[in-house]
Order: C-alpha cells, then sequence, then structure tokens
DNA sequence: CGATGCCTTGAGACTGTTCAAATTAGGTGG
DNA sequence: CCACCTAATTTGAACAGTCTCAAGGCATCG
C-alpha cells in the first residue's frame, strides 16, 4: 500500500522513482501507535518530533482557560502534523488522535535529509504548509461568516474532497470518528446545535451518519448549501495523471 | 530607518551584517506603493510577485458569492503577503490596501536568491510562515469560541504587540485605519454589532478611537476579556536582545 | 446489568441580526 | 469658508439563530 503522504504529494508534483523510495525509507523508520483520544503533542511543550499521519484521524486544538474547547483542524491520512515544522520554540497548540492512529514520526535530521536531498521534496514540504494555511483560512471563512448549517455542510464536503485525495473515501461515503461534541466544537456551535444541524442534513436526505460512517448523498446539494468552492484546497491533479502509466 | 521585515525577523533570529545588507539590497530595489482601498492580489490570479510590507495595513480576505466578506488576516508593516511564496497555483483568497501602502515588491528569483544565500535567512522565512498560520489559528479559536467583546479586546491587543515588534506603537496606541466594518467583517459580527461592542469597551475606559487612532488604556484588562496567552505570536525576544549592542 | 458516554428533545433566555433612519465626519469644488 | 456629497457612525426596535439548562433514551462494555 502507498503511503497516503505519498499519494497526496502526487496531486501536486510528480517524484522520481529515486525520491519516492528515500522518502518512504524515512517514513518507513519509526512507525508509532496511538489510542483513540490520547495526546499526540501537548500546548507548551517543546516540539522535537514531527508525525506524518498513515492511518486514522487527529485533530489540532486549543482549550481557553474557562474550558471553551476549538478545534482547529483534523489530520487526516498523508497529513503531517507539523510540529511547527522544528522551527517555533513551543507548541502553541496541542494535538490528539480520534481514532486508533498510526503515524510516521520523524526527527529533526530526517527532515533535514529529506530537504536537502531533494529540492522538489522540499518543495512538496513548502506546498504542504501552505495549503493546510489555506485550508485554516477557509475555516476562519466558515466560522466568521457562514452560520450553522452552512459550517457543517462544508465540513462534510472538504472532508470527502481531502480524504479522496488519499483513497480514504468509498464513493462518497467515509469513516468518521468524531462525536457530535467533536464537530460542535470544530464548527464553534452547541452541541445541541450540533445535534439539530445534523439531524436536519439527515432529514432532507443531504446526508446520512450512522456507525461511524459518514455517507453523503447530495455532495452538489452540500456543496450549494456551503457554497463551496475548492480551490482552497489547491488539489491540482497533474502529479496525478502520470502517476496511472507508472 | 531599519525595514520593518528586519526588525520582525530580530525577534527570532540574528542575522549577520552581510545577511542584513543583502537582505535590504533586495527588498529596497522594487518599492511600489498603493492607494487606501485598492486591490493588490486578486483570488483566482496566478500569484507571481510577493510584497513586504514597509508601511501601511493591508488584508486577507474572501468574499461568498451572496457578498458576505470575510477579513482572514491583517498584514502590517514587516509582513509578507505571501502570494502563497509563489509555490500555489492561483490565489484562493484577495489581498487589499487598507490605507496607503509601500511595500518591497520580490520576484519569484529574488526569494531563490535569499533562501539559497543564506540558510539562517531561508529559516527566518520559514519562521515568518509558520507564525503567520499560527496567528491565522488563533484566529478561529476566536471566532469560533470567543464572544463580540473577548474578539474585539483580543484583536485589539494582538495588533498592539504586533505593530509593537516592528516599531509602529507608541506607547500603547497606534494608528487604526480600519472602518467598523472592516472590524467587523474580521471579527465575524454586524457592523451594528461592532460598533456596539466598541461603545462597550469605551465606555469601560479600555480603550479610545478617534480620528483613525487606537489608544489602549487598560492593556492587562483587555488581555483578561480576551483570555489572551501570547505564546501563539511566538515573539520570543532573543534576537532583539543582542539588537540593542549594535 | 450497572456504568458510562453519547445522542436526543424541550422550553426559555440571550447574543447578535436585520432593517431603517438619523447623525456626524471628511473631502471637494465653488 | 461655505455648501454639498458621500462614507462612516450611531440609534431603535423587532426578530432569528444559537445557547443554556435539564432531563430522558440508547448504546456499548466490562
Amino acid at each position: 500500500m502507498t503511503h497516503p503522504f505519498l499519494l497526496k504529494v502526487a496531486c501536486y508534483t510528480r517524484l522520481s522513482g529515486l525520491e519516492q523510495d528515500q522518502l518512504c525509507r524515512i517514513l518507513g523508520e519509526r512507525i508509532r501507535m496511538f489510542d483513540p483520544r490520547q495526546e499526540m503533542m501537548r500546548e507548551g511543550a517543546p516540539p522535537d518530533r514531527l508525525f506524518v499521519l498513515l492511518d486514522g484521524w487527529a485533530y489540532r486544538y486549543k482549550h481557553l482557560p474557562d474550558g471553551r474547547r476549538q478545534i482547529m483542524s483534523f489530520l487526516l491520512p498523508g497529513d503531517l502534523c507539523d510540529s511547527h515544522m522544528l522551527v517555533l520554540e513551543l507548541m502553541d497548540h496541542s494535538v490528539g488522535s480520534l481514532s486508533p492512529v498510526t503515524a510516521s514520526e520523524l526527527r529533526r535530521e530526517d527532515l533535514l535529509t529529506i530537504v536537502e536531498g531533494s529540492p522538489r521534496l522540499a518543495k512538496a514540504l513548502w506546498w504542504d504548509a501552505l495549503v493546510s494555511t489555506s485550508i485554516q483560512r477557509e475555516w476562519t471563512v466558515s466560522v466568521g461568516r457562514r452560520d450553522a448549517m452552512e459550517r457543517m455542510a462544508h465540513l462534510f464536503v472538504e472532508l470527502l474532497f481531502r480524504l479522496r485525495s488519499v483513497g480514504r473515501a468509498l464513493g462518497d461515503s467515509f469513516e468518521f470518528p468524531l462525536t457530535q461534541t467533536d464537530l460542535a466544537d470544530a464548527l464553534g456551535i452547541t452541541t445541541v446545535h450540533a445535534n439539530r444541524t445534523l439531524q436536519s442534513l439527515r432529514s432532507t436526505e443531504h446526508i446520512t451518519l450512522e456507525r461511524r460512517r459518514l455517507s453523503i448523498h447530495d455532495v452538489e446539494g452540500l456543496k450549494r448549501i456551503a457554497m463551496f468552492d475548492s480551490r482552497f484546497l489547491h488539489l491540482q491533479m497533474e502529479g496525478r495523471q502520470y502517476s496511472a502509466n507508472e
């Protein structure tokens, strides 16, 4: 099975066989596993390692002193939980697992090896970081200017697209390890309201969600509701075309 | 006068005289001016240049199809309006000026010169990008989990800190080119509500705002209201200490 | 078969919105 | 310097979306 990070990078650039091998070797060196709902990196700690998700979902979050929580992003297979790329001194947020997680662990020197080994790999990392910032910006737009229904629709479509690009979607459905409380904390609403919004999306037959699996029955409908414009995902498919005849 | 970008980078690392000279030369090569309220980069356009703000304020924003606007970040002197660092294909948001803006314009090759010329400069750029992502995340937290008053307080303190670090604050006050509509679109609230929140902060003597100048009279008070934790700004001051005895 | 966590429901309260209009400030040309 | 024009700020009142609090139901798991 191809490492989902390679799949994702393939959306953007075509790596040589050599580069792929090198990357695979480094990514395969140290594999870590986490149970669901574990803290993977703690706010305030010095980031000394970096995880690349192989399987399972994780999330970035912050707590306000009075206990309110905001989930800032979801990390899916293929995503780097950047650890501030080992440049910043302290973690300003925490990262936790939502489901059982398998991840490649990289050290500072691994990162250097990658960056110095190939300018194209370096650029791929750069690209990945920029895309995740772009996703973060769209998240700000959602929470700032979309109402609850639009936000939820937007999130679902975003997740579908991102999971598709790493082969983790089955048609228009995928594993969905979030509780309604997680969902609420990501969307900036209450659990109660998340529940009602969800029900409304169910009753209009846009989705079903059962046994931790989300099925989207009307992708176009959700996109319309959310005013979804996929540009922010920067999913050009040039790389992907090549990888077919490999 | 020192370029505010150098000031900002000095918070993080100490550059050699040589590196500073090189950077200054490149930054001084092409200076562009913008009137207030101009579009500096348009969503959907291919980003082929990059601006480093010398003076004035700019902002990133997106419009939803129905006209709602969300401001995603403010760009202050010393900030890169990254142009997606020339790696992404298309701008996924627009950038506009809020006040008269002076900026250094960099081309793709200038960026290469910088990155290849000195690993420390490359790392400084890297650092800057990570910090601005971190600010973006905190923005998501604000909009998601703080109420209007807390958000506004948070924004004001953030701006004070950032402006201080580039020498653009006078005590606890600074130029503030935003209209209440801008403020509202940044905070994810209505203009009407922004007005009322502002008045409340005025009546409690936390701030005054007149003739486009914001004075904060009770920084600690605002921080308390906002539950402001400066960690997300990553303003270590190591570099700064040195630069005194230069 | 309790225990625990998650999901669901109801009703009332509140924050922030909408719409509409009045007031003020700033800039321009005569 | 005044008259005018436009953009920005301020105000009021009704309304909507979301929250709070509280309780009940339904799984899953040891």
